[in-house]
DNA sequence: AAATATACCTGACTGC
DNA sequence: TGCAGTCAGGTATATT
């Protein structure tokens, strides 16, 4: 699920719980992704958040001498509750403040994960990340430039977080509508042209998913529980032998690397 | 080096 | 009802 608007979403959620004092930590299943720290504990009680940051689809807190790396799998994500409130399945991990709110992690296929690093621009998990794709960063130069001598996919290719971070599945797809663009045409075979209209689709297409909080098909919620609104503006994903809502011609799915791709046979060349 | 397959999990849904 | 099979927002890791 999460991408990078659906991560954007929940920082913004975490945002509150800025520089409150965390008073206790409650690990109920330690088994996500990677373990739990056992000390995760010892590491954050007594101290506040000081920083909350996103790289790619990673949330990164600041909180005494390092930083918590959280990701959210397909199916993870975080409540904010203003009190207790008795833990539901797949509720893995609760963290408690002075002031009796609580930040609480729900995961049901255990996908994501909770680390904690001294630096983490340094950390195998983040150090050979791309570009962010909301900065100039991410730009047709870059992705025409890198797209030279490779013959996967431009599908597979905007998902590859080594490219470019936070572009997952839908929004790949959409993208791609929105540019013109065949998901099964090689990175290669992109025109400098094709690479500037791609950046501009991936770009506006996440700001206005960040806009909406993001999309919501199945697990994700806000930390205030409440669903993202961008699923309604979906124009291809999920849409297989709907019409398309350009040319009213019918959208086509077939699997790209085991994963499902929607898009328009007319209006994608 | 790059392309492909496998693995980690639960739950919803489909067809027999 | 039950059971097997398929699919789902991700991505590190192992294998060709």
């Amino acid at each position: 699920m999460p991408e990078l608007p659906e991560v954007e979403t929940s920082r913004r959620g975490l945002l509150p719980m800025l520089h409150q004092p965390v008073n206790q930590v409650i690990v109920r299943q330690a088994r996500l992704r990677w373990p739990i720290p056992d000390n995760l504990a010892e590491l954050v009680v007594g101290y506040c958040f000081n920083q909350l940051n996103r790289r790619g689809k990673y949330l990164l807190a600041q909180i005494n001498q390092g930083w918590l790396i959280m990701h959210l799998g397909m199916s993870g994500h975080f409540r904010l509750l203003s009190e207790w409130q008795p833990p539901q399945k797949h509720d893995h991990l609760d963290i408690l403040f002075n002031d009796g709110r609580l930040l609480r992690y729900h995961d049901p296929r255990r996908f994501g994960c909770i680390l904690y690093s001294d630096n983490p621009e340094q950390h195998p998990l983040l150090a050979q990340l791309g570009p962010e794709p909301l900065t100039s960063a991410f730009n047709a130069d870059y992705l025409y430039q890198h797209l030279r001598g490779r013959q996967s996919a431009i599908k597979k290719r905007l998902m590859d977080s080594h490219l470019v971070v936070g572009v997952g599945n839908i929004y790949a797809n959409e993208a791609l509508f929105i540019a013109g663009i065949h998901p099964e045409r090689t990175g290669d075979s992109l025109s400098w042209h094709e690479c500037e209209l791609l950046v501009d689709a991936v770009q506006v297409r996440l700001r206005r998913s960040i806009d909406q909080g993001g999309t919501t098909l199945r697990d994700f919620l806000a930390t205030d529980g409440k669903p993202g609104y961008f699923r309604q503006e979906l124009q291809v994903y999920e849409r297989a032998l709907a019409a398309c809502y350009r040319c009213g011609g019918e959208i086509q799915q077939l699997k790209q690397d085991n994963r499902s791709s929607y898009f328009c046979p007319h209006c994608q060349k």
